[in-house]
DNA sequence: TTAAGTTAGTGCAACGATATAGTAAATCGT
DNA sequence: ACGATTTACTATATCGTTGCACTAACTTAA
């Protein structure tokens, strides 16, 4: 590796000047000069060490990712668009970190980032207690947190890019009572975070407005905490069979998300309950994956990309202001109805559940979102 | 942050000593001694600068990794194994990248890698060249490749860590022949990629063995590069319905991996065909979502965990010791058997696409290998 | 003519750790 | 009791940049 030492030699000039180029101050030399430092930067192909100017100027181009496990499909998809639109538009690299919901997990990702002088992150937690994130706020990290609310009167150091979850679980509600639903549950693994909580009340507050002809229950799947997400649809696949002998089971079911949806599809088809004649199924997030499903999944689509590109460019800009306080931006969802609602025809069919081969609705995939 | 200076301070010894500690040279200094500087590091919080400590040595404890996009779920998959294992085992973090299989960004990435001192990378790369991979390799980055062949006479300075694909399709293949099917397709994206070309040759193979009656064709879908592969599984779809209106159309496909496959069985759904009646599926890869789908898909299953930690144990024993050779560690891959495959009992069912509502089978999900 | 200002650079002390060479004191062998 | 060895440290130069302070040469103004 060429040093700017070497540089300066080939260009006839100090480490100083060419310190300059490298950080803009072209107009302190003359053009010649400036053209003899960029060709022996390239001839060179010098890089300047970025671990050099760290120590120099204590900042890297680097973001701290914290997500609960990239084996979510919903947290790679992020991922990928959070590093790509860091990088392309900002010259940024990702340093990524799975924390499996785990709070000494996330405290140690955040003590090597700071070791490691990256001093901007984009956390995904979800655990409902953010003190660890708000000390390392008031030592100087910039931390934009996806799909949490601030806490109310709390003053935060920390930026929110969140969903309306409330809205979005209130609208797919909203939408499986419209169809004719009575019965209704809201499907989750266990583990209460904010957006669960916001989204359980908004279930919650459709269910309400209905008026007393509909119920509603909240169940919770298996914990999850050791395996991290992609497990997530194995505790949805064991939910289902919980419900489906229950006498009195849901004719609908919302799910906390996509992946849990998913597998209470699985679930059902396991013991012979057909989606969505026998029970209805809307999940959330919208994953490229849920179009695919069979029947294709009606979900609550995110607005993933802008939410990604919003977290990097606030970072981003708190990174270079940091006076700036600390905002809540809130996105809002949309639902895409794919085959997985049907309508209630008649009071739910008692015992349904015994036919072993239900008989199945073939139909065009919705393409509406994809 | 305190630095070196401030622990030697509190420790009434010089940073020299600290140094010591941080190195494990603990046998150098009295027991007492140790302890008041361990105890001074807890107490200011104290972690080191990695970029201070780089510059000295030259090293940094993170890892690259490579991959086409995360928003792939079985790279996802990979890359929170190769991150937790590398974390966990090592200490390592990882700096993550998205090349969209495009050679630019993979280049791109190197040369930041490098500028980060980062030493060694685990790529996911798939194509077919790898030149510009080999001349980073001469430059002292220690490489491991995943599901790729090393270059026949070429001098590798790259690791190959790889799943035997040939073997892996001829099986998948020999299965589908086995069930009765003589007309069958392997469906991939196009662009052509090392891993690809096995697959190809093994499914070939399995065919030539089975003598003339059985025939085969390789379909391509389309083009990838620029949306990376979350729109795998629309490649599939679309494939789906090109072999739909095919009179002579195959009656069992292998897909080059399980997105493929996903998206095929959802296209042949628009469609109204079928699977596996009017036509059987095997995917390739064993992620977790294959399982979930309706029907479940018959898939070959890699051991992805433990190619995640041999990549990361590789990476690392070859930093520690630049000497040793370049190795090429082969795994071998599982058929699970599901419910996208059916026996052809009778010559295929001449225009049988026409049908639009085509019996299902309900059948228990094979829990094997989730 | 000369003080002041501008242009086009350079010198050098940091940044925070490391590791080699060095040293002072204690212990040892004979 | 003496040099030799061991123990327990410390002093210091260094890694590759940066950016302020500095200067030398040239231009301008009165």
């Amino acid at each position: 590796m060429s040093k700017i030492q070497d540089v300066a030699r080939h260009a006839g000039v100090s480490p100083s000047t060419v310190s300059n180029v490298l950080n803009g101050r072209v107009d302190r030399m003359k053009k010649e000069t400036l053209g003899r430092v960029e060709a022996a930067i390239s001839l060179l192909n010098f890089r300047p060490s970025t671990s050099a100017r760290q120590l120099k100027t204590g900042h890297t181009p680097l973001l701290g990712l914290l997500v609960p496990s990239l084996a979510n499909p919903m947290y790679g998809f992020i991922a990928r668009e959070v590093e790509t639109f860091a990088q392309e538009r900002y010259g940024y690299r990702v340093l990524i970190g799975n924390t499996y919901r785990d709070r000494d997990k996330e405290a140690a990702f955040f003590g090597d980032l700071m070791a490691h002088g990256v001093r901007g992150v984009i956390i995904i937690s979800s655990l409902v207690d953010e003190q660890h994130f708000e000390s390392a706020g008031k030592r100087g990290m910039v931390i934009v947190s996806y799909d949490r609310r601030a806490t109310p009167d709390v003053i935060s150091q920390i930026d929110h890019v969140t969903v309306n979850n409330f809205e979005a679980a209130r609208m797919a509600t909203a939408h499986l009572i419209e169809s004719g639903h009575r019965r209704l549950v809201f499907a989750t693994a266990s583990g209460m975070t904010m957006s669960r909580h916001d989204k359980i009340a908004g279930f919650l507050a459709a269910v309400q407005s209905a008026g007393p002809s509909v119920t509603a229950q909240v169940l919770d799947g298996d914990q999850l905490l050791e395996y991290g997400d992609s497990v997530m649809s194995e505790s949805g696949r064991a939910l289902a069979s919980r419900i489906a002998v229950d006498p009195q089971r849901p004719t609908a079911i919302l799910a906390v998300n996509d992946l849990m949806a998913l597998g209470l599809m699985a679930g059902f088809r396991d013991v012979g309950l057909n989606v969505p004649n026998d029970v209805s199924i809307i999940g959330m997030d919208g994953l490229f994956l849920s179009a695919l499903s069979n029947p294709a999944l009606t979900t609550v689509q995110l607005p993933v990309v802008e939410m990604a590109q919003a977290m990097v460019e606030r970072v981003m800009s708190r990174l270079r202001d940091t006076a700036t306080e600390a905002t809540e931006q809130v996105f809002s969802a949309t639902l895409i109805k794919r085959e997985s609602v049907a309508p209630l025809l008649q009071p739910a069919v008692k015992n349904s559940y015994e036919t072993k081969v239900a008989p199945m609705k073939l139909r065009k995939a919705n393409a509406v979102g994809e």
